[in-house]
DNA sequence: TAACAATGGTTGACGGCGCAAAATATTGAA
DNA sequence: TTCAATATTTTGCGCCGTCAACCATTGTTA
């Protein structure tokens, strides 16, 4: 029982931190984009069609830039298919694979959660902060980032839709 | 189907990156932890005991710290009990409450986890940082925490086990 | 004191996601 | 050609945590 000390250490706490704000915006997010239909995976996977110029992508990169496994893109790629957001189609050239293709009502969906997405996004982090300290926090974050995981930094720009980048 | 440009936006990516680095932090915390036994939420739960005078919390205590629901809460100190790191007791001034009280193999356990935990911290996050960034970081998260998750602040403080403060 | 709302905790049903094993397609080598 | 090794996606199973319904206790109001 006696008195404990290890446990409060100045690190874990900048973590704590970390961990509570994701969850904090998290929940605050969530009940918007439940109004939309969309949780917040389902978000991230129509947005990341949405960038492509094909409004396309592979189920393995969904993966790869979600850090959803495969077999988690596979469920709410189904889900989105159900909900007549997302198409599949079959790969060309390499028959193994598999399209995720948003559909024009996808498009619609996502365009006008995003909307007010952003305005929740501006409420309850980027609009608290002075321009500075967003700055900060987005230049430390991004180091962090970058040696964390770093198979998202190239996922973003290698994503190109059209031809299929090899990895 | 067309060209798609809504959908990039700073305050975007800025979300993007938190939750990114969440995600790839959780992902670097996860097997290290596995190997004491131990999820992210036991950890945090464990450790909440651990920082508590008698190493007890009330259930509801739990809950509102980590925002887990308290049926979470319930679970996670189910599995936590039935491994022998904590035990419940009931509460004699309110008997419809319940302490979780960290038992000496779980302080145990939990101390030699935060030791290693907290080099994966380091290694993955405060030591990427120069000690001015990692101030900046902390400060932005610190004020965003506060407007997303009011309850948390004064949950870290006023969560004096011993007379079981009001709320 | 009786009646009733409010609080603390647990339970059952359920959904989301990961892991590992399938199913299918591709590539390379003998 | 044929067979092994690899790549892509899906599926079976199980864990974890939420939601809503529930029981027990406490506080309040009359």
């Amino acid at each position: 029982m006696a008195t404990t000390r290890i446990i409060d250490d100045d690190r874990l706490t900048a973590v704590g931190l970390l961990v509570e704000v994701h969850r904090g915006l998290t929940n605050k997010f969530a009940a918007r984009l439940a109004r939309h239909g969309l949780s917040e995976n389902e978000l991230e996977i129509l947005l990341r069609l949405g960038r492509t110029p094909n409004c396309q992508l592979r189920m393995s990169d969904l993966a790869a830039q979600t850090s959803l496994t495969t077999s988690g893109v596979t469920r709410v790629v189904d889900r989105l298919e159900r909900a007549g957001l997302v198409t599949r189609a079959s790969c060309d050239t390499d028959r193994r694979g598999t399209w995720a293709v948003l559909t024009d009502t996808g498009l619609e969906r996502v365009t006008a959660a995003v909307a007010d997405h952003i305005d929740d996004v501006d409420r309850w982090y980027t609009g608290l902060l002075t321009p500075e300290q967003l700055a900060a926090l987005t230049e430390a974050l991004r180091i962090v980032r970058d040696t964390v995981r770093p198979e998202a930094v190239a996922g973003v720009d290698a994503a190109r839709a059209r031809p299929r980048a090899e990895v």
